[in-house]
DNA sequence: AACAATGACAACCGCCGCAGT
DNA sequence: GACTGCGGCGGTTGTCATTGT
């Protein structure tokens, strides 16, 4: 309490992460393992091929190390699933969250290679929309749309928000087109990753593929050979029968029991537990 | 073609719990 | 027991892409 923020030290980059700084801190968490987010940052420059940065008078990642775990944790890691979330795994965020609630990184610890943050964001962006949608509060579940105590405001935008927009928006998938490659910025980059992605046995027509959403600016003077490929595959995920099997598993696991006597709330409240374990 | 509105999601902020001292 | 620092979490914001007018 009262400590000041760490990112808030002077010189420390901020923003969206440049390939240089994400592959900075993959190399490292590849040799000495997650943890010491605190340290990492100073230890993380010091590793590897750095010579080229160390020209330019730093050789340290110059970020905090929270901010180091963050990009780790929500988009470098190398089992996070890219891609949209099929309905099988909507399903399964919308029951949890009707168990845990707000509990981000305990829904996403249910779901193979889901992020907390990415869960949290979908929920924001489309779940909490539909099931309002529907007529339901995404917070308490209960209908809605017989509450006769609406102001005309509130009617008004409640017939707005049923009428329109009957389309759901799945995730925006990955940025891979050329069209859609950040301004400013070489393509070559994003050819080597779709290569991964194909040469790493992914089905070509796979949704799924890691594309690196990094700012402009920072790409110039990158040049993309120096980028590993490997590093570039391992962080793709293709949901692999193994994934969707568990997934399944799981799901069915849930449905079981979300399908029995609804008044067998003690089994529930006992798996509920479980989840918290 | 230009601009505005909306969507998507990465990143930041601040708080909290816990372990070490 | 009090204090300190780190890691983790959830809420929120900022930025860029896309879609609509």
């Amino acid at each position: 309490m009262g400590r000041a923020p760490c990112c808030s030290k002077v010189g420390l980059h901020r923003g969206p992460w440049s390939p240089r700084e994400d592959k900075l801190l993959v190399n490292y968490i590849q040799s000495h393992g997650e943890g010491n987010w605190k340290s990492l940052p100073k230890k993380a420059g010091k590793f590897g091929n750095t010579f080229r940065f160390s020209l330019f008078g730093f050789t340290g990642l110059l970020r905090c190390g929270k901010s180091c775990r963050l990009r780790w944790m929500n988009y470098l890691r190398p089992d996070i699933k890219r891609g949209n979330i099929t309905p099988e795994e909507d399903d399964l965020i919308i029951r949890l969250h009707s168990l845990l609630g707000n509990r981000w990184s305990l829904i996403a610890g249910r779901l193979p290679g889901r992020t907390d943050n990415e869960i949290k964001n979908y929920w924001n962006c489309h779940l909490s929309k539909r099931l309002l949608n529907q007529g339901t509060d995404p917070n308490t579940r209960k209908k809605l749309s017989q509450q006769a105590t609406n102001t005309r405001k509130n009617i008004s935008d409640t017939s707005k928000t049923f009428s329109e927009s009957p389309k759901i928006h799945l995730p925006k998938p990955i940025r891979v087109t050329k069209s859609s490659f950040p301004r400013n910025q070489s393509f070559e980059l994003d050819n080597h990753q779709c290569n991964a992605n194909t040469q790493a046995g992914g089905n070509p027509s796979s949704d799924y593929a890691y594309a690196a959403d990094h700012g402009g600016e920072n790409m110039r003077g990158f040049l993309a050979d120096d980028l590993d490929n490997q590093f570039e595959c391992e962080s793709i995920v293709l949901v692999s029968e193994d994934d969707s099997s568990s997934l399944e598993k799981l799901y069915e696991e849930y449905l079981q029991i979300l399908n029995q006597n609804d008044d067998d709330e003690m089994q529930l409240d006992t798996f509920a537990q479980s989840l918290l374990i």
